[in-house]
DNA sequence: TAAAAATGCGACGAATCCGTCAGAAAAGGA
DNA sequence: TCCTTTTCTGACGGATTCGTCGCATTTTTA
């Protein structure tokens, strides 16, 4: 790339009175819908502003610029899923290959549920991808799940076993970005899924048999 | 998505004289060096005419917009991976699963090849992926590796069998782009690919498991 | 209640970008 | 050589977008 700008990301004012906050909301709300409903090449300032009833000025107050808001939705969407994710895998009171394939379920249909805003933030991703805050949002999730296999391949090698866990995250997020790309049926999410988990399974118990082996 | 116009994305006229070829092939040599060095972003049809030393009225004659550059770029590579892919899936020469390990190193190596041409023309896909020859491009490969799991898995219902493809097809490309995000060593390559290897042949055993039982 | 501070407004300048069109240049034919 | 056809050129109109800035409005403070 020849001329690359680091877009800036972080926050321009911190709102002091309440109507800010309602303000902020209502900006971010309306980024989705402008998002969802137009595109993201249609995702303007402007469009955003008349949506939530407010003029562009006051979108500038609080945001820097475009990039920033469209980050901000990204990372709103990566957090919550994170969390969700962490509550299932982390769920002791479940045997561990249970957790996991209830994890494949709920992400799936997680994936599939927000299709439309994924896409759209996927687009978007050109214009906030190179910022320096973007990295450190996925890493609650990928610590659990860090547990989790080390919870499971007690006896692999750390490398072989860091290997694993890296593949079997990208598995779920890029294959359940593939699979939600198209508009799916219940029946379809719960097929795709479980066979999602079979595969994770078994790769994972190939790996146990190695290990004990 | 409120106003999405589709793309007219088939070629204006047919070239008659041989400078016109060379013409079209320094214009998608030229938009290959814009899309990657300069990113989709900043991909214009001014900037690819200068680069490739010509005048923006030249490349309207030959693509009727900008969007009908970015769509051959990207049909050409699926061409060429795919027909690679095929090359190797069906050759009769070797046993199934070795002729699977190799289609996953062949893959994620030529991901790893084009990371950045391929990064770019995703961010760039908004603008050529509503066009409707966009679906037909993929199929050849797809239907190969259909015939593969046909041979692997012939005792399995049609039904579990056509998801099963999908699946794997999906991961491979998924996983293999995700993977490729990020830059990559020829050490880490094999070392993944050897892992999702293990993780799809884990998978189809199975499967062959459930089949015969 | 009056001044000060915070917030909200929206027209506007500057910058791109897309694709066209009238005419120049090159190639082909008689 | 002269005329016709094909190809190439690049300035330009029309459209869109980003983000700012001077000013109006509301809230807080004294």
């Amino acid at each position: 790339m020849t001329d690359r700008r680091i877009p800036q990301i972080s926050s321009r004012k911190q709102p002091k009175q309440a109507r800010s906050n309602d303000l902020v909301a209502a900006i971010l709300e309306a980024a989705t819908q402008v998002l969802v409903k137009e595109g993201a090449p249609r995702f303007t300032t402007a469009r955003v502003a008349e949506k939530a009833g407010v003029s562009v000025g006051s979108i500038y107050q609080y945001f820097p610029n475009k990039a920033a808001i469209l980050f901000r939705l990204q990372r709103d969407e990566w957090q919550s899923t994170s969390r969700m994710l962490c509550d299932i895998i982390r769920d002791a009171s479940t045997p561990p290959m249970h957790r996991l394939r209830t994890l494949v379920h709920a992400f799936v249909r997680s994936e599939c549920a927000e299709a439309e805003m994924r896409t759209a933030l996927q687009d978007a991703a050109p214009l906030y991808r190179d910022a320096p805050e973007a990295k450190d949002a996925h890493d609650e999730g990928y610590e659990a799940f860090g547990d989790f296999m080390g919870e499971v391949l007690p006896h692999l090698p750390i490398e072989t076993r860091t290997l694993a866990c890296d593949l079997v995250m990208t598995t779920l997020s890029a294959v359940g970005k593939a699979f939600s790309d198209s508009r799916r049926t219940d029946a379809e999410i719960t097929a795709y899924a479980d066979a999602m988990a079979d595969m994770v399974c078994a790769y994972i118990d190939g790996l146990r048999r190695t290990a004990k082996g």
